[in-house]
DNA sequence: CATCCTCTGAAAAATTCTTTTCATGACACC
DNA sequence: GGTGTCATGAAAAGAATTTTTCAGAGGATG
């Protein structure tokens, strides 16, 4: 067989699998504005990577070049292919042009919908709910829709590990109002509500809030009805070409959270973790003796 | 004056005049096919101008180099700069916020996370995957682990709106081994494993395997074991500036993957939503009635 | 816990690349 | 034609890169 044909990135990729520790590292650094980063001699390669020579070496030869330099010789082909014909390898996220892939027009969507939304986001808000959940005295209530679902329940998987007293409501709203029995002064309640806004959830909050709870409302750039009993609201864009809503950048709000409060209450947030593992380790091992 | 603002090309144009037979002619074999035909060693580039090695370090050397190497270090930034990154790098997302906050270094990873998956990945397998998943003959089983669950369940419930015959497996493994029991030669199983891979994982994409199901793995650029069974695999970034790994990238994905099953069918499930709109609506009337 | 095996990088060896030196030849000017 | 200057490349010297060797680290296995 030849290497002829697929370029230096496939044949990285399909021999991912069999590479060492070492090895899978200088590949990532190579992927890793690829095709630029393996212009350098051996040494540098390597240096960046953080991994020897040697290394490099042995893993051009896995892959099926004669040596470093004619790995490189490829890599020059492939740089010539790419430079003078924009379109080869390319085309994909590059151009703005109709008919582009579903891929680089979602992409463009998500750009803007992050961007908007960091624009009109209030960093003090973010900051207030991230230290508003990392109280600890405080009972966490998640709750989403049909299709936000999925981000309460996320949302709640991590704040979970992270912290006590959290609970995730089922997205059936028929049990929810033994949830906010029981609520206390100064539980929160955090509310997904995007789009085609659930009836229920100004219920739920109405209740909620009538039990002292501090609520907190993740909904689209419209504003659930939620959203006016709520503490803080994040109103993040979802556009995207589909005819569904994008839940991206409100995932990526979550996931900033989570790292904001785990990191403002790390030393305690550590043993949890450690003890949580080791229930894991054991489920496993009553999973399947041996 | 330092080079380092002007173009490599810019540099041996202005000083064209001044140059010798040889160095003319190196210059032109250069300029011809630039910046690409620089990247080779002096050697290579010497003979590809038919002249001397001597000459192109004289040359060089009069542009305002130190050496040949940096002359061709130039070159190598310039080839960067012409290849890549198409997402502008943003110093500050949020307004009215330092730098290093939170979100602004959030989103700065996601950012790199998607630019780097894009580029790895392949548009071809994207597109091979979409029709698999457009085929509403073949059965659809979604699984994912403790975190990946939750990403599991949105591909579901939005895959559940479009076509028939998907089915969500508990995270819980001990029930794994009845699905695979259910599922027919050409169904699909979509598995969620990401770094912490479940163990269990692999064992149920054997059991699929052996029935004939195939396989589309989301993983992590790492790479579940259960991708070495799956016909097709998502390598995606997960690197965040956190504890955990970010699952926007792969949620990123999932939504351009609905939009394009979507697109291929809509037709039918243009049909299958309104019904479906019109049961839910049924539903919250019979559960408050007026 | 001993043994085997694989992976890894330090260091040496081999090779290639880069620079310098220098001899030759071309050309201009006296 | 003599002389000087410059351009050029062959070849040597010098410096790097690339490859190989090898020993130790670490992990799996019995």
């Amino acid at each position: 067989m030849t290497v002829a044909s697929k370029t230096v990135s496939d044949v990285i990729h399909s021999h991912f699998g069999l590479l060492t520790r070492a090895e899978k590292q200088l590949a990532e650094s190579l992927l890793d504005n690829y095709p630029v980063s393996g212009l350098g001699s051996i040494t540098t390669i390597a240096e960046n990577a953080g991994v020897s020579t040697p290394t490099v070496v042995r893993m051009v030869q896995k892959l099926g070049f004669k040596g470093y330099p004619d790995f490189q010789a490829h890599l020059h082909l492939e740089v010539e292919a790419t430079i003078s014909n924009p379109i080869a390898k390319h085309d994909r996220w590059a151009q703005n042009a109709p008919g582009t892939h579903i891929l680089n027009r979602f992409a463009d969507a998500i750009m803007g919908n992050l961007r908007q939304t960091l624009t009109d986001l209030d960093t003090a808000t973010f900051d207030s709910v991230a230290s508003l959940l990392s109280d600890r005295k405080r009972g966490l209530y998640f709750v989403g829709g049909r299709i936000t679902g999925a981000l309460a329940e996320y949302f709640f998987t991590h704040m979970q590990v992270i912290r006590p007293a959290t609970t995730l409501l089922s997205s059936n709203s028929s049990s929810w109002p033994q949830y906010a029995l029981n609520m206390n002064a100064g539980d929160i309640l955090i509310i997904f509500d995007i789009r085609r806004y659930e009836q229920e959830m100004v219920s739920l909050a109405t209740a909620a809030r009538k039990r002292g709870a501090e609520i907190v409302v993740f909904t689209d750039q419209w504003g659930s009805p939620a959203a006016k009993l709520a503490r803080h609201a994040f109103r993040v864009r979802i556009e995207a070409p589909s005819a569904w809503d994008s839940s991206v950048v409100t995932l990526f709000i979550v996931e900033a959270l989570i790292e904001a409060v785990q990191n403002s209450t790390w030393d305690e947030t550590k043993e949890r973790m450690k003890t949580l593992e080791g229930l894991f380790e054991q489920t496993k091992l009553f999973r399947k003796p041996g």
